[in-house]
DNA sequence: CTGTTGAAATTTTTT
DNA sequence: ATTTCAACAG
C-alpha cells in the first residue's frame, strides 16, 4: 500500500494545507482549524493516511469530544478505504484488511473506562466499578451533606448541584478549593471549612461504594499513567494519538495525553481557538495555545478556508470575532460568494420570535430545505421552551439536544437502579433509589439495609432475615428474590429488564402521575436493551454516552421522518446546518446574566455566540425580542426591556440585513421599524411605572 | 421512621 | 416552578 498513486488517490480532495496536516510524520502536530474549514475531514484523512501507510489500526487512539463523533470520523475512514477499493490499481484484499473499525475511538470518559477496566487493578481499583453520572454524583454528595448534618446551619449551605460543581471544577482544573470558590462561586466563600468535610466524606464514600465519577475517570486515568508498568504498557500500546476539540480539553486531560507522548512524537491535536466553550467544566485555552512550547519541534498548520458558509455570512462572523480581545486564528474566507446576507430579526417578544420562525422555516421547506437540515439554537435550554409548545400546537416535528434526556427521566431511572445494585450491590445511590420505592421504606431504613449489605459483602440473602414494617411486607421477599437473582444470573438482558419491568410497574403506577406513557417508555427501554451484549456495557455505555431521545436510540432514522433541531449551542458544537436561527440574541441570554461577572467570562459568550453563527452554511436569522418575561421564580406579567447582544455592536450589524417580525409588520407596514420599535418601547415602558 | 404539608430559597452550558 | 428543609401526625 505504499504506492503513490493509490495514496495520491486518498488525499485528492483535500486543499494543500489540509494535505499537509493528513501526511505529517510523527513529530507532534497542531492543527488550527477555524470554523467550517474542514477539520473533520483532515482528522479522517490522516487517520486514513496512517493506516494506508503501515500504522495498525489497533495502535491509533482518537479521542472525540462526543461518541457520536468518533464513530462519525470512523465511518467516514471506512468510507475513504471503500472509495479506495473502486480505484483501478488498488489490491481489494489489501484495503479490506485496513478497515478503521479496529481504531480505538471515544471520549477521554469512554477510553478512561476501557484502559482502567483493563489495567485498573495495579493502582488498586477494581475493574468491575460502577460509573456515576452527574446526577448520581449529586446524590451520593447529598448523602454525605446530610451525614454531616450541613444541612441544619443557619444559614442555607448551597445545594447539592452547587457542591458537585465546585468538586468537579476543583478535580478538573487541579486547583485549591478556595481558588475556585473565588474564581468561581464567590457566593459560597464562606463555606471552606464545611466544603472541605464533605469532599473529604464523598471521596471516602466512593471508593466503598465501589464507584467512580466522571472527573474520576480523568483522575484514576492519569494516575494510571504514573504507574511504571501500567503506564508503560498503554503508552506502548498505541503509536499515534489523535485529539479532536482540543481546545476544550482541561489541565487533566492535558496531563493525559502528555503521559502517552511525553515527547510529542506521534501526537496530533486539532482545535480553533475561538471555539473555546467550555470553560466552565474547566477546559482551558491555554491548552492549545501553549502547546507549541509545551512539545518542542511542533509542526502547526492553519485552515482558513472555509467550506462551510457563504461569505455573507462569514464577514458577519468574522466581524463578531474580530472584537474578541485576544484572538489568535486569521479571518476565514470562503470561495462562496453567492448567497445572502444574515438576517437580524427584531421581534417583540417570545411569542412573536416562535411566530417569526416557524413562518421562515416552512418557507425554507417549501423552498427545498428539510426540516433536519434546518435548526434553531439557543443558549440555554429552556430558552425554547415557548417554540416548543407552538411547534407541537402545529404538528411540527422537531428533536431537542441538550434538553432533558431519556435516560433521566425518573422512570427510568428508577428501573436503571435496579440493574445497577444488581451488578455492584455496594453502590448505595442506586440502593437509596430503589429502596424507598417500596412502601413504609424511607431514607433511614435504606441506609440500614446498605450499610447491613454492604457489611455482608453485596450478597442479597441477609436481607432475607430482615423484618420489614408491615406496608412492605408482602413485597419485600419478591424484592429480595429479584435482586438475589439478577446478581448471579445469566440470562440475556432484555430478559432481566423484563423481570425488573414486571416488578416494577405496579410500584410505577403507584409513585406517579401519567403512568401509561412512562412504562411505555420502559417497554422501549426492553427492546433497547437487547442491543447490548452485557449488563456492564448497557450501565457504562448509558451513563457515559447518554442518548439524547428515545429516537436516538432508534437506530438509522427513517428517510421519510423529517424534523426540525432544536439544539443549545454547546451541542450544536461540530455540526451545521443550512439554515440557522439564533434566538434570544439579547443582552442577559447572550451573554447569560450568570457569565457576566468577570471579563474572561464575557469573551467566552463572545464565543459562544460565534460558535452559533458559524454553524450555518447558507442562512442565516440573529433574532433578539425586545421584550422578554421575567419568568425567575413563578410565572407573573412581570417583564423586561432586552438590548440586542452586546456582541453585535453598530459596526457588526452593518454586515446583516435588517427584518422585523409579523406584529411590527401588522401594526404599521410603512414606518421605518428602528424608529417604530423606540416609540413603542417607550410607550410600554412608561405603561410599566404603575 | 415515614410520609405529608407548608414556607423559604433559588445561578447556564455537559462528559 | 422547583427544590429543600422543618414541623407534625401516624
Amino acid at each position: 500500500m505504499d504506492d503513490m498513486p493509490a495514496i495520491n488517490q486518498l488525499l485528492k480532495g483535500l486543499n494543500p494545507q489540509q494535505r499537509e496536516a493528513a501526511c505529517h510524520g510523527q513529530g507532534p502536530l497542531l492543527i488550527v482549524a477555524g470554523a467550517g474549514t474542514g477539520k473533520t475531514a483532515t482528522l479522517v484523512h490522516r487517520v486514513a493516511w496512517l493506516i494506508a501507510t503501515g500504522t495498525d489500526p489497533a495502535r491509533i487512539l482518537l479521542l472525540t469530544f462526543t461518541r457520536r463523533a468518533a464513530a462519525e470520523m470512523l465511518r467516514r475512514v471506512d468510507g475513504v478505504f471503500r472509495q479506495l477499493e473502486q480505484t483501478p490499481g488498488t489490491d481489494p484484499g489489501a484495503t479490506a484488511r485496513l478497515r478503521g473499525t479496529r481504531v480505538w475511538g471515544g471520549t477521554f470518559h469512554a477510553i478512561a473506562t476501557r484502559l482502567l477496566r483493563r489495567w485498573g487493578q495495579a493502582i488498586g481499583l477494581p475493574p468491575q466499578f460502577s460509573i456515576h453520572d452527574r446526577s448520581d454524583s449529586e446524590d451520593l454528595l447529598n448523602v454525605v451533606r446530610t451525614e454531616l448534618k450541613l444541612a441544619k446551619t443557619d444559614k442555607r449551605f448551597p445545594k447539592k448541584g452547587t457542591c458537585t460543581d465546585i468538586y468537579s471544577r476543583c478535580v478538573n482544573s487541579q486547583k485549591k478549593l478556595p481558588r475556585v470558590l473565588a474564581d468561581g462561586f464567590p457566593w459560597c466563600e464562606d463555606w471552606v471549612e464545611e466544603l472541605k468535610r464533605l469532599f473529604d466524606g464523598y471521596v471516602d464514600r466512593k471508593e466503598t461504594s465501589g464507584v467512580l465519577d466522571y472527573d474520576d475517570l480523568l483522575l484514576f486515568w492519569h494516575a494510571l499513567m504514573a504507574d511504571p508498568q501500567a503506564g508503560k504498557s498503554i503508552r506502548e500500546q498505541f503509536d499515534c494519538v489523535l485529539v479532536d476539540e482540543y481546545q476544550d480539553t482541561n489541565t487533566l486531560q492535558a496531563g493525559i495525553l502528555a503521559a502517552l507522548c511525553p515527547d510529542g512524537q506521534g501526537l496530533t491535536v486539532v482545535g480553533d481557538d475561538a471555539q473555546s466553550i467550555y470553560s466552565f467544566r474547566a477546559a482551558t485555552v491555554r491548552n492549545i495555545l501553549d502547546f507549541p512550547q509545551q512539545y518542542p519541534g511542533t509542526t502547526i498548520v492553519t485552515l482558513q478556508q472555509n467550506y462551510r458558509s457563504t461569505q455573507p455570512i462569514l464577514s458577519a462572523t468574522n466581524g463578531v470575532i474580530g472584537l474578541a480581545k485576544e484572538r489568535f486564528t486569521k479571518n476565514l474566507w470562503s470561495q462562496r460568494n453567492e448567497g445572502q446576507r444574515p438576517t437580524l430579526v427584531t421581534c417583540q417578544d417570545e411569542d412573536d420570535q416562535a411566530e417569526y420562525l416557524i413562518r421562515h422555516i416552512l418557507a425554507h421547506c417549501e423552498g427545498g430545505i428539510d426540516l433536519r437540515r434546518q435548526a434553531v439554537l439557543f443558549r440555554t435550554s429552556h430558552h425554547s421552551m415557548s417554540l416548543e409548545a407552538e411547534l407541537a400546537r402545529r404538528n411540527i416535528p422537531f428533536h431537542k439536544y441538550g434538553g432533558l434526556k431519556f435516560v433521566e427521566t425518573a422512570h427510568v431511572k428508577d428501573l436503571m437502579a435496579f440493574l445497577r445494585l444488581a451488578e455492584n450491590p455496594r453502590d448505595v445511590v442506586a440502593g437509596g433509589r430503589l429502596l424507598p420505592l417500596l412502601p413504609g421504606i424511607g431514607p433511614g431504613r435504606a441506609r440500614q439495609l446498605m450499610t447491613k449489605l454492604q457489611k455482608a459483602g453485596g450478597d442479597f440473602q441477609v436481607w432475607r432475615d430482615w423484618t420489614p414494617p408491615p406496608a412492605a411486607e408482602s413485597i419485600w421477599g419478591k424484592l429480595v428474590d429479584l435482586l438475589a437473582d439478577l446478581a448471579n444470573t445469566k440470562d440475556k438482558l432484555p430478559a432481566q429488564v423484563h423481570r425488573v419491568r414486571k416488578f416494577y410497574t405496579p410500584i410505577l403506577q403507584r409513585v406517579y402521575d401519567h403512568a401509561a406513557p412512562r412504562a411505555r417508555d420502559l417497554e422501549q427501554l426492553e427492546q433497547i436493551a437487547s442491543r447490548y451484549r452485557s449488563r456492564e456495557r448497557f450501565l457504562t455505555e448509558i451513563t457515559l454516552d447518554p442518548p439524547n431521545s428515545t429516537q436516538d436510540f432508534a437506530g438509522p432514522p427513517h428517510l421519510d421522518d423529517d424534523y426540525l433541531i432544536l439544539s443549545t449551542i454547546h451541542s450544536a458544537k461540530g455540526l451545521e446546518w443550512d439554515a440557522v436561527y439564533v434566538i434570544h440574541a439579547a443582552d442577559g441570554y447572550i451573554p447569560s446574566d450568570m457569565a457576566t461577572r468577570n471579563p474572561e467570562e464575557i469573551e467566552e459568550e463572545r464565543r459562544l455566540f460565534y460558535v452559533a453563527l458559524t454553524r450555518a452554511k447558507d442562512w442565516l436569522y440573529v433574532c433578539c425580542p425586545l421584550r422578554f418575561y421575567v419568568h425567575r421564580y413563578g410565572t407573573s406579567d412581570r417583564h423586561g426591556y432586552a438590548q440586542l447582544t452586546r456582541f453585535l455592536p453598530e459596526e457588526v450589524v452593518e454586515s446583516f440585513a435588517r427584518d422585523t417580525s409579523p406584529a411590527f409588520a401588522e401594526d404599521a407596514p410603512a414606518v421605518d421599524a428602528q424608529a417604530k420599535l423606540t416609540s413603542q418601547e417607550i410607550r410600554r415602558w412608561t405603561k410599566d411605572l404603575w
